[in-house]
DNA sequence: TGATATAGTTAGCCAGGCTAATAATTAGCT
DNA sequence: AGCTAATTATTAGCCTGGCTAACTATATCA
């Protein structure tokens, strides 16, 4: 009972792309001297907006406890982010970026992004204007993703 | 001497989006109880057009030889590639899917995908064919960035 | 033949992912 | 109040993905 569902054959073109993004991203990041990973990068990004606990971290990242947790430590050991147990509740522990931390997602960032604009060097207006708009649904729709998905148990 | 590049924005979104995605696609992975990893899954994928010798491989995804080396042989435990010593040339070892491994590849793609495709169901048709071609372009260019950039020393 | 280059493997390191078990704190229920 | 249950984090222990350095086996070429 499943007719040929047109989002299908954009899920697959999702699925043949992105990695392949990520890969020479990744690749570039680890050319690097900067010592950061993926993982690291995307928290980093979480926590330049505002602080956030353990917890909030790990769902928003679908990771469990003990892997962000470990993620943390490694940050925390270059100087990027600090560990604050939480006032109000003493079971949290608030994590916050430190300026070195700034300063690394700075840097990174500049790196790859300089590195992702040479390549789209030839793309001509149009296609430039039409990647943008592709990016900002592709954003839009795994951002809800994030959020609306049973983050860790809307099941019983 | 940097005026504001205007692909730097696009960049920008890409640093932004990809990996938004990336995690979302993974972690769906991680939850399912296929026991594969995104770098299972590229390799998949590399292969099921053709047998490719680890060099390539690595190549190919910007890897080192012995990293190859270990995923391919973590995948050769699950069953799901051979791996044959090339008669031209005996110091080549090529990698060639089985059946399992296209099975496993066929399964964890469906798995995906109709993921994917149920957070693209409200897409109207018109965000949804720009998708399509935001893809196609960040293939295209993507693509050529590992082939074109120095994959194991052009330079000296 | 003998030096050099190339393809893979192994060992050993660090880090990312997981589950299971534990500790500390809070919330909730009699 | 006081006991139980839920929540938050950490630790230990496992497997795998990344790397470099060191090694083997084969090919190439002077």
């Amino acid at each position: 009972m499943k007719q040929p569902d047109p989002h299908c054959e954009v899920a697959r073109e999702i699925l043949r792309t992105i990695p392949l993004v990520m890969r020479v991203v990744a690749a570039k990041l680890r050319q690097s001297d900067h010592d950061i990973v993926p993982a690291h990068y995307r928290t980093l990004l979480m926590l330049c907006k505002q602080d956030r606990s353990l917890s909030q971290l790990a769902d928003s990242q679908r990771l469990s406890l003990p892997t962000i947790s470990k993620t943390i430590t490694a940050m925390e050991q270059r100087g990027w982010v600090l560990r604050t147990r939480s006032g109000e509740d003493r079971r949290v522990v608030m994590v916050a970026l430190t300026p070195q931390g700034q300063v690394a997602l700075q840097m990174v960032q500049d790196y790859a992004e300089s590195h992702i604009a040479d390549l789209l060097a030839n793309l001509s207006a149009e296609e430039e204007a039409n990647l943008q708009r592709g990016l900002m649904t592709l954003q839009r729709v795994f951002a809800a993703a994030l959020q609306n998905d049973p983050p860790t148990g809307t099941e019983i």
